[in-house]
DNA sequence: TAGTGGTCTAGACCACGAA
DNA sequence: TCGTGGTCTAGACCACTAG
C-alpha cells in the first residue's frame, strides 16, 4: 500500500478544482455515487474528503452535501475596517443575522477587563455573519454599556463601528488580539450548521478607547477556510 | 441515536484530562483495548480520538500511539523575541535541528519582495524546532544573503535574531504576517513524524530592516495544537 | 516478533433536508 | 417520501515502531 487509495482520490478533485472544472459553491457528488464510480467504499471516500476539507478546498453543511469552498477572506485587523467594508472591498456579499441580544451580568474575565464589579450589567450581543450567503462565522460579544448609553437601542445588525462614529463620535482604536487554531465549540458548530468537531479558528479581541478603557470583548469562532489573516508590526 | 456514542467516550477522556489524571504527555491506551473497555469498534473511537485530537487535547505520533498534548506555547510576533527566549520564558524546554541549508536561485515571489532578479542566489535554512522534545514547527526560510553577507558560515541552528545582533548590528523591526489556519502539506507533516492531512497553522512572515529591506522570508508550519498567538495593536 | 496505528471492505440503520 | 450525510458493526491486512 505505498500510496493509499483516498490519496488518489484527494487529487482527483484537488485538480478538479485548481483547473476550475469545479467552481466556487458547486457541488459534489453524493458520496455514494463517487464509491460506484471509483469503486471505493464509504469510509475510503470519506477520508478523502475529509482531507479535503481540511485543506480548505471543500466543506459540508448539514446532509446537504459536499461543496467547493469559496476563497478565503482577508482579514486585516489593524486595518480597522468593519466585516462588510472589507468583505465587500474583496468582491464577496457580506451579511449580518442577530441571533440574540440581551442585558447580562458580567462575567469574572469581563468584569476585570472592563473594570467593573462582577454582576454588572453588560450588554450581550450574539451574531451570525455571512459571506455570499455561506455562514462562516459566529460572533459573541460583550459591549460595555457604560461608554456607550442607549447602543441597546441601535439597529445591532449593522456595522459596529459605524455606530460608534455615529453615535459616539468614538473609533477603534488598540486592541489585543489572541489566535487559536482549534476545533469549533459545539455551540457555534451548531450555528454555522456543520458537525461539531471541524477545525475552526476562534479569536478573542479586546477593543480600548482612546482612554484605554475596554469598549467590548469579542469571541469570533470562524470557519477554518473561509479566513487568512494579515497583519503588518510597525514598531 | 440522541448523543452518539463517540461522544461519550470524548467527554470520558476530556474529562480525565481537564481533571489532570491524564497529565501532558501520558499515553493513552490503545484503541483496541478501549474498544474492548467500552465495546465499541476501532471506528467509533477513532472517531472520539480525532475529535480530542481536533481540540487539541490529545495528538498522535506515527504509529507509537496517542499521547496527551502539552500546553499550547504563546507566541507574540510584536514582542520579536527569539523562539528559545519566549518559550523558555513560558516553562518549556526549545531545541531546534537544522534540516538542510543550501544557496538557491531565489523564485519569483522572493525576488520581488527582497528586489533582487529571479534567480539570484538567496540562503534557504530549513528547521524543525522542538517544545520538550515534541517537533511542533517546520521552518523554511529564504535569507537576502545581500544584507547579510557570511551568514552561511554561522551555527543556524541559533537564534537568527541573536546572530543579526551580535555580528550584523541589526534587529528585527517591521514585519508583515500571514496567518491560516489549514492542513499540513505533506512535506511538513513528514517533518513532524505525523500522519499528512493533519490541521495546522500556516505562517508567512517578512522581516525587515529599519531601512524597509526584506532580510528574510519565513515559512512556518505548526502543529495547530502547540501554539496560540498573540497581538497587541496600537496605533 | 508483537503491538500499534493506518487503511479498507461490505454492509446497516438513523436523522435531517428538500421536494 | 427519498436522498443525503452521520454513525456504527465486525471484521481484515498493511506498515511501522519498539523491544
Amino acid at each position: 500500500m505505498s500510496t493509499p487509495h483516498y490519496h488518489h482520490l484527494q487529487q482527483y478533485f484537488s485538480d478538479l478544482i485548481t483547473s476550475q472544472q469545479l467552481v466556487s459553491g458547486s457541488k459534489l457528488p453524493s458520496e455514494r455515487e463517487i464509491g460506484e464510480q471509483f469503486k471505493f467504499t464509504r469510509v475510503t471516500i470519506r477520508q478523502a474528503l475529509k482531507n479535503l476539507e481540511a485543506e480548505g478546498l471543500i466543506y459540508r453543511q448539514n446532509r446537504r452535501g459536499w461543496f467547493v469552498s469559496p476563497a478565503a477572506v482577508i482579514y486585516h485587523p489593524a486595518s480597522h475596517l468593519s466585516f462588510n467594508l472589507y468583505v465587500t472591498e474583496q468582491g464577496f456579499s457580506p451579511s449580518t443575522e442577530k441571533l440574540a441580544q440581551q442585558i447580562e451580568p458580567a462575567n469574572e474575565r469581563i468584569a476585570q477587563l472592563m473594570n467593573i464589579p462582577v454582576g454588572n450589567p453588560v450588554l450581550y450581543l450574539h451574531r451570525r455573519r455571512y459571506i455570499d450567503q455561506r455562514p462562516v462565522l459566529i460572533e459573541k460579544m460583550y459591549i460595555n454599556q457604560n461608554l456607550l448609553p442607549g447602543i441597546e437601542e441601535e439597529d445591532l445588525t449593522e456595522s459596529l463601528s459605524q455606530i460608534l462614529k455615529r453615535k459616539y463620535q468614538q473609533e477603534y482604536r488598540d486592541m489585543d488580539l489572541s489566535f487559536k487554531s482549534t476545533s469549533l465549540p459545539a455551540h457555534a458548530a451548531n450555528d454555522l450548521g456543520i458537525a461539531a468537531g471541524q477545525p475552526g479558528l476562534q479569536i478573542e479581541r479586546i477593543n480600548y478607547t482612546s482612554a484605554k478603557q475596554v469598549l467590548e470583548v469579542d469571541y469570533e469562532f470562524w470557519r477554518h477556510d473561509a479566513v487568512t489573516i494579515n497583519i503588518a508590526i510597525r514598531d
